[in-house]
DNA sequence: GTCTATAAAGAGATAGAC
DNA sequence: GTCTATCTCTTTATAGAC
């Protein structure tokens, strides 16, 4: 029922779009992604990502039905989709300061790898804030909230993490701290770093990793090893411990 | 001789545009600015900034050049004052310690107050980089990374603060972390925070002054006291410690 | 200093030929 | 699936009356 209501409203006699991904489509969508990542959305106009791809401006609306319906592919899916990944990983078989510290290794990495997806939902928030038919956006964000707080709560709970942590300020904290991180590496200035040397990623993730862990562990545990993670990623995107 | 030069020009029978500040520059000013942290330099169209001073669009010209003149007047001066603070901070006769602890409350407390202008600074980051008249920008990032390194060179020596920090990682961790969390604070989170309570400015500062320590003080210092500061600024601008 | 009026370019989007 | 052509609206900016 939803999907015959869904496929009524979205054309009348529906050229391609909403469901499939052709080929085109993909390359469309990931080269407005980088358009929409380096300028911003608003900023961004359907000429440029037309001619980035070299087709006419008019012709992408036969891929798309609008601007907005770009933005919504390229963020909805491909975020719930990293969700869940973030909650395989807080659900592994690990204590909770492992389960953390693979759960930062895998945000850094993803994000370095999804990046125009994650500049896009950080620099439109405020987009995303105004407009609800965006509001998905900000539920995945409360559902990744949700994944760290549970691995904070057994961490206190078995006496590895401080009793008197804010989660909700420490969470955030550590969310924004990654995501800067990221957003930083990502920008270049990792290896333009001039004024002394170029940095690579493992050395980013491990500086964060021993930040954040000198900020949540009890003061007993400050210099305790820092847990090694190796990740496996099976073909079905399944991820277990090495 | 540079003076004359600017004056021929900035404009054929120079209006007001380029020096002084009558009223209405600024509010026209302050404005911008608001709409331009708000929704974004290039998404922001003079013609919003005119109907929000109640102005026809066209005699916006009048006080202004273009809208990017209104860019730099919103960001050079301010910033660059903003940087002479920071320095009169980082000179002041505390111990290391005291005197990041210090930088740290005043820099938070100054972001939430030019929140505009931090916004756009924030936000307008490609741009900045993108285009060569706005290098100033980065010079006075620069500027101010500066006189945290100076700070964190005198902690290491005098052994408080841990021997193997990386300077330039943490630096950059460390501003990224405040700026992110003035964000945090001014969008309304803090008081929205409808998972648990509100939060008052002072109480997420001391939150971060303790995550910075955390990360930066030799272990054996983990658990002494925070230096609790209060700055004084004179009528002059000075500032002193109280 | 603000207005009216308008230029010139660019935006998102549509219709219909091929 | 792409093109040609075009509509309508909005953009930055200017000229000149008041």
């Amino acid at each position: 029922m939803a999907s015959t209501a869904i496929a009524e409203r979205s054309g009348r006699k529906a050229p391609s779009q909403g469901n499939g991904s052709s080929k085109r489509r993909q390359q469309i969508l990931a080269t407005a992604a980088e358009l929409f990542a380096e300028h911003g959305f608003e900023s961004t106009s359907v000429r440029q990502i037309a001619d980035a791809v070299e087709i006419l401006a008019g012709s992408l609306y036969h891929h798309f039905a609008t601007k907005d319906a770009m933005l919504h592919e390229i963020v909805r899916a491909p975020f719930e989709q990293i969700v869940v990944k973030y909650r395989a990983i807080a659900d592994l078989p690990l204590d909770p300061e492992a389960r953390l510290v693979t759960l930062v290794h895998f945000r850094f990495a993803e994000m370095i790898e999804n990046w125009h997806l994650h500049a896009i939902i950080l620099q439109e928030a405020n987009l995303f804030r105004r407009r609800p038919d965006f509001d998905y956006v900000q539920d995945l964000k409360t559902a990744s909230f949700e994944i760290l707080q549970q691995i904070f709560e057994d961490g206190i709970a078995n006496g590895m993490f401080r009793p008197d942590l804010d989660l909700y300020l420490m969470i955030g904290a550590i969310s924004r701290l990654l995501s800067s991180a990221a957003s930083w590496f990502r920008s270049g200035a990792a290896i333009h770093a001039s004024r002394t040397r170029a940095y690579a990623m493992a050395e980013v993730i491990s500086f964060n990793v021993d930040c954040i862990l000198r900020m949540v562990r009890v003061p007993s545990r400050i210099e305790a090893a820092i847990p090694m993670v190796t990740l496996q990623t099976r073909p079905s995107g399944q991820v277990s411990a090495a």
